[in-house]
DNA sequence: GTCTATAATTTGATAGAC
DNA sequence: GTCTATCAAATTATAGAC
């Protein structure tokens, strides 16, 4: 099944935000890249809120789809594999995970936004919290939250330093401080 | 000694930045907010770079004297001290850490001001790495970094919550993984 | 230092033809 | 669905008077 429009504009939309961020996103930008005109992509998302609520909520279905496929029963593989979403989302000069952007503009962006981009770090909590509980480590969710806020934290602080060891180091150092949590 | 007009412009672009972000944050916003017109902002600071670069080496500076009020003696009440430093940076639906959005949206934004950024991440780091070490906790500078990024992330992720409390979470998580690391 | 005036570009969004 | 045409507003930046 070919792409649809929508689809590309969105595929084009995600890259340039993760690089831009959302607010230097422009329909015109998005309408050079997919081949048509910038009133063509107001027919697909009427305003701009609309776009940015359709792109995190379809980053975050695409991440669950990728969290579903993550084996739970070997604790070290699985926390391998959670890290290794966020680590294939950091490209050095080219895109950090679309949350972050969203998440460092929140104050400014509109509340449908807002509340999606809320679900993606809910959504990565839960699922984190329940592979720890399952094997006996952490007690409440205050690891889970620490991971997530280190792997979403450690893109930026590694972006902007340009230095992609910055991220590993903080993957690593979140992994090892679990049990002690 | 009253205020220069450049600091004043300097204080009403960090306000805007922290809560909207850098790009959004425009000339003549400033100058209305100061009472001048663009034009003069821009006999302070010719380009929006020099805007950026201006506005990241103040906030560090200010921020490294703030972390030099902080006593090394006492491990956790330093820890404390320095956490603080974050917990009042974020202010919600007001503000985050200007350096979590300097570096989010640091792929797009020229090298003088990502630069900067950079460098407030390694003073943060060299200064919590230091005080570690002092006390014989923590080889490298793993946990250091960890606990930056967890809480520029931490804020990140409250933000787009609305949920300070999320926050305060990842706050505590860092410092109680400390040792183990 | 601050002003007026203006240039050149970009932005989100709409109306209406096809 | 996509187009042309257009709008009203905002953007960074500069020239030159005061």
């Amino acid at each position: 099944m070919p792409l649809t429009m929508k689809e590309k504009i969105l595929i084009a939309a995600e890259k340039r935000v993760r690089s831009a961020g959302f607010t230097e996103t422009s329909f015109r930008d998005l309408a050079n890249d997919v081949g048509i005109k910038s009133a063509s992509v107001h027919y697909h998302f009427p305003t701009k809120p609309d776009l940015g609520e359709a792109l995190v909520t379809r980053y975050a279905e695409q991440f669950k789809a990728e969290l579903d496929k993550i084996g739970l029963d070997d604790l070290h593989a699985a926390l391998d594999g959670f890290i290794s979403l966020y680590s294939n989302a950091f490209v050095l000069n080219e895109s950090i995970c679309l949350c972050a952007v969203m998440g460092a503009e929140a104050i400014g962006l509109p509340e449908n936004v807002n509340q999606r981009t809320k679900a993606f770090f809910e959504l990565n909590k839960a699922w984190l919290e329940a592979l720890l509980v399952k094997h006996g480590v952490g007690d409440g969710g205050d690891a889970a939250s620490l991971i997530v806020a280190a792997l979403e934290g450690g893109m930026i602080v590694a972006s902007a330093s340009n230095d992609r060891s910055l991220f590993e180091q903080v993957a690593k150092a979140a992994i090892r401080g679990i049990g002690s949590i």
